[in-house]
DNA sequence: GGTGATTTGTGCGTATGTATT
DNA sequence: TAATACATACGCACAAATCAC
């Protein structure tokens, strides 16, 4: 009540629990509190600093998760986030002569290598374009699509999160309406159908996740951004598919190789972490 | 105070602060609240929601705030965020036989072109190489290299900061250790040496930004990452450059085009934003 | 395998500062 | 100048989850 602790009189241009904030991101970039590492509890934090508030503490903590620097866990503490198993999650450039299969194969591929373990839940829905997808596809907006969507693991962890389009016409000609995955690819299937993909455009963003996202794609802690990717194929005519994919951006990195990379390949292949641990 | 309002003895599954939060969000992306329309104060959410505390209708804003649906401005209120200007950044794919100068041409192209006025702060420097760049340049980790900053504006708001790292033999030979703006480009400087870029090889990611990286980039929203994009490029020999990007994730978009794409190319360019606005 | 202590999560109340209208 | 509305800071209480014993 008259507790008045008539402790800052001074102008703090910064407010304490940034203050607070900026002391505990030093101690962590610098390495000192390395990546797993606990913080003091709040309690402690509080006295640490001279008995503030336990909101104070809290909201400086709030700060650091929000950056993706720490996440709390009820009861165990509050941790230095790892950017543990930045596996990277490659994209090659298509090429005409070697088109893929939905990147199926790729993923499991790519998958296996690392000697984890991939797996997917795959769905088939025909629904009305929404704008975007109309766009692309070049479709009336409403039109009704083929959806096929994908959510891919990696030892039972989500890592993907993938939808692709097509027209109906193109769908029905390539036997897409079926609700199981096809072994051979959409893509093949398309082909064989006499419309060959020739050309894409890939489309690159991120924003932070919904609610309902980082529920699918286990995003537990604050702070980790979703990438955004959209790929939309070119036969020699017209747009055959738009393929939205959605990764947490904490575990992904999107790689394209173009060009000639003699030079690239002869030197091992350098997987190092993009930044991530700034 | 001994006020105990035996208010809540149910459980609340899901808290008070995230249905409040649910609710808000609901009316943000069904429309009702469009972009840049204001939410209520903080006192009427509290009286709309029951009489609840302040402290809960703030702890929900804070939530929305996270995700880039919202941006509060002292005094004048809360507000819907608009990813209004969503101009897109586009990355061509480069080809062996047409090599941008380090993209600053295309830079002013594109941003002339949607009559709007470029500018850029320069800078360049020689440093230890860290980690990252030493392990893409195939260099030892503190050897020194040369770098050059660009940080890019679109009429006076930063766009990009982006950052080019050279070998030090190469960049003696090419003459890029000179601390201003090189005209032709740094990629036909080194050309002219006998250094030609074959292939490149990129890597996108994305984090939140540090709270010096936001303020160079004037992100001032809570909720908004950054876009990282690293392209490493190659001669028939050996690497030539590392280049470092990074942007704002609301309002930019990384865009590839690859193969043929005359059917693209045909119809109209569609610029749909990315699936920003959900 | 339960019990208690620890630590974060949620919610309440209050006061004052600061920027803007 | 005054009123408004968000920003910061203090305090308290209890719930829930987990760890250690």
């Amino acid at each position: 009540m008259g507790t008045n602790h008539t402790k800052g009189p001074t102008v703090p241009i910064t407010p304490l629990y940034r203050r607070i904030a900026d002391q505990l991101r030093e101690e962590i970039t610098s390495g000192r509190l390395g990546p797993g590492s606990r913080l003091p509890t709040e309690e402690e934090l509080q006295q640490q600093h001279g008995g503030v508030s336990r909101n104070t503490i809290r909201n400086a903590l709030r700060e650091l998760a929000a950056e993706g620097l720490i996440e709390t866990a009820t009861r165990r503490g509050t941790f230095v986030r790892q950017h543990r198993t930045l596996t990277y999650h490659a994209v090659s450039a298509e090429r005409a002569d070697r088109p893929s299969s939905e990147g199926r194969d790729a993923f499991y591929d790519e998958v296996h290598a690392q000697g984890r373990s991939p797996s997917q839940d795959f769905a088939m829905v025909i629904e009305p374009a929404d704008a975007g997808v109309a766009a692309r596809l070049r479709v009336a907006e409403g039109d009704l699509v083929v959806a096929r969507s994908v959510v891919r693991y990696v030892d039972k962890r989500p890592w993907s999160d993938q939808i692709s389009y097509y027209a109906m016409d193109i769908a029905e000609q390539a036997g897409l309406i079926v609700a199981q995955d096809i072994p051979d690819g959409t893509v093949r299937a398309m082909a064989r159908a006499g419309h060959e993909e020739v050309g894409v455009v890939d489309e690159i963003t991120s924003r932070m996740p919904t609610p309902e996202e980082a529920r699918v794609l286990d995003i537990t802690a604050a702070g980790v951004p979703v990438l955004l990717y959209w790929r939309t194929t070119y036969s020699t005519s017209r747009p055959l598919r738009v393929t939205r994919t959605m990764f947490p951006a904490d575990r992904n990195c999107i790689v394209y190789e173009l060009g000639e990379l003699v030079a690239y390949h002869e030197g091992l292949r350098v997987t190092v972490d993009q930044d991530q641990a700034r």
